[in-house]
DNA sequence: TGTACATCAGTGAACGCGCGTTCACTGATGTAC
DNA sequence: TGTACATCAGTGAACGCGCGTTCACTGATGTAC
């Protein structure tokens, strides 16, 4: 084989990152093969020499992306579990909890002012909902991560059907908070992400307490 | 003028119907303006003596689709304030309080399962806010409108803080799910919905009594 | 009342551009000898 | 060590289709007389 093992995994995975950006930033419909190709570096020809079709590589993006924002939510997961309950350098102000940290993280002014490595849900949720199934199972795969992920972030002492609402209604709020935000001129939209902050903070605080 | 008074202006609104009802199922980009017209009754050429451009026609179909929502949520206003705190039939059960109820129907799986008819925020949202400056700030028109009627459903015995964090948050969370719901096969976006439901339920509740 | 006319809403063919996809070719690379 | 070779990642021209937009034309309508 003439050429190094892991160059052609490499270019693929330089082109899904490439387009894993565009979708995000400037949509799917307003984003070409070639666009795609250029940004990683390439010339368009040889796009099918790694993808069967633009759809296939919207899908692996939508996994590319998903997987960002994972690592995104939980920067210093061991850290944290390492130290226990956490306080802030502001001693008398308690760390929030794990779930409600990354609910705040998600809601911030950077990730709404950033599209191009944020949440695809919020950057193209309706947009794939309504494609192919291959997009609807990829789609739906990211969904169903960020629920997962909430949920184990979620105190275990609370009951099962509660801990599942938090889930449920604190990632419905971060997709929501994010695409208003983002639907709203740049001022506007930063008091809307700090209102479902504080919704969050006391809705999860709450829901703690009485369960 | 040889031509009824109304008669054009009736086929333009008729024209903003159609396109409402496509742009909302099957998204901008994959509604052609040829579509539209024959959705209307009409043929594509006599589209543009009724509007400069199909980005045109987008604004007035997401003003439209805002107003319908509106009612959607208010079905029977004058009804409801005549009778004030309405019991539902199950006697015992209150009835929820209007912003609640608001959300609720939001929330239904009937809106899930019909994007045609149902709100152009969680449909269209992160389309039209990478779009033109037109579409924006029609989309921002259409958000506006939907925190404001939230606002005037809330409880006014709380302070303005609270009132606008919980519609803000109760908005973000009727988007997100409904954004989610559509996002995962049926049955597991109806689990999400309820969960939604409870969630805002509980929250909306407890912040009522904190404030 | 009936007829000729002016208006203009709507028709449908055509244009041009962009984009997804294909394909014959190029040239960089590791291997054989 | 050096040279010829086979492989295949990447190139770029070309194709074909769909869509937004334009435009010359048609024909339905209310009005004038």
């Amino acid at each position: 084989m003439p050429w190094p093992k892991e160059h052609k995994r490499n270019t693929r995975e330089r082109i899904i990152e490439a387009a894993a950006g565009a979708f995000r930033q400037r949509g799917i419909a307003d984003v070409g093969v070639a666009d795609i190709m250029r940004d990683a570096g390439l010339t368009h020809g040889g796009f099918y020499a790694h993808f069967a079709s633009k759809e296939e590589l919207l899908a692996e993006a939508v996994r590319f992306a998903s997987a960002e924002v994972s690592n995104l939510l939980e920067p210093e997961e061991r850290e944290v579990r390492r130290s226990g309950k956490r306080r802030s350098l502001a001693a008398d102000r308690p760390e929030p909890p794990p779930q409600l940290r990354a609910a705040l993280t998600y809601l911030s002014s950077a990730h709404a002012g950033h599209p191009e490595w944020g949440c695809p849900i919020a950057a193209l949720g309706p947009e794939l909902a309504r494609g192919s199934e291959k997009q609807r199972k990829a789609l739906a795969a990211g969904i169903r991560g960020r629920l997962k992920q909430l949920l184990e972030l979620t105190p275990a002492n609370t009951s099962a059907a509660t801990r599942g609402r938090q889930a449920a209604g604190a990632l419905a709020c971060m997709v929501g908070g994010i695409v208003l935000a983002r639907g709203l001129p740049e001022a506007e939209g930063l008091e809307v992400l700090q209102q479902c902050q504080r919704f969050l903070a006391d809705a999860l605080a709450t829901s703690d307490e009485r369960a």
